[in-house]
DNA sequence: TTGTTGCTTGGGAACCGTTTTCAATAAGGA
DNA sequence: TCCTTATTGAAAACGGTTCCCAAGCAACAA
């Protein structure tokens, strides 16, 4: 069995990603904490983020980019309003919707449902200010 | 202004894509092409499904492994529900669920909101027979 | 505190899907 | 048929992520 050791490179990299409102990429956040004056190498930076995603303390989302972004998100099931433009994202979750797919998957022979459900657009901050 | 030549290769791509049930990543594609005979390049098969993305006639999906896949789909505005077993697709819309997207969004001061909704799961023909 | 164990780190190479390059090829109008 | 130029395709380039493995260090025992 694999016991976790406690490393100031992992609080390092939890400490920074709970610092950003959004998503941010694992190459982003390296570059942060080294130009922070916190010397760590990418792989570990890779490796904390999915040693977090697997705790559940965060969220992983891979773009059309193929890029994956981790945030640091609520245990409980939720879905993300995301802003395209600086990545700051807002927690919501869809009563009523999780029974309807469900039933959907059902009626169509699936089992085992999960759904990705994410909502994309401009953030007030980010929106045409004319 | 750019105008488009009909080559086999393309008619190949389109025609081969159109035989799948889900949803086909390029390099699939290409081996699927070149098992049955037509010898074309991988370049060409990726330009081929860009092309057919941009004019509507397939739907593109990125999954987490950073692989996209392809798949022909109908024009209007759907969402998928996808067998992670076999790939098998069918699509779907969500009445009702699009307007109440855009109201949350809204209510947050977002803007240009676009959505991505997938459901992920066994179809029957996977399920577990024991 | 010191010693021992083995998980963790990190730099570079390897991977893998995808895109770019560019010379050869071929579609389609004149 | 000829000519123009979009298209093809093999190889190289790319970019994100993972693997390799020797050195480092956290945790625990004495």
């Amino acid at each position: 069995m694999t016991q976790r050791r406690a490393t100031w490179q992992k609080s390092a990299v939890r400490e920074r990603l709970a610092l950003s409102a959004g998503f941010v990429s694992a190459q982003a956040l390296h570059a942060e904490l080294v130009a922070t004056g916190q010397k760590l190498g990418l792989t570990t930076v890779y490796r904390a983020l999915t040693d977090m995603v697997e705790l559940g303390e965060a969220d992983a989302l891979t773009g059309s980019d193929g890029e994956t972004r981790y945030r640091i998100c609520g245990t409980e099931h939720h879905h993300h309003l995301i802003c395209t433009k600086c990545g700051k994202t807002v927690e919501f979750e869809l009563s009523g919707f999780e029974s309807a797919t469900q039933a959907l998957a059902q009626a169509h022979g699936f089992s085992e449902v999960s759904h990705s459900i994410e909502l994309f657009g401009t953030c007030a901050d980010c929106g045409v200010a004319s």
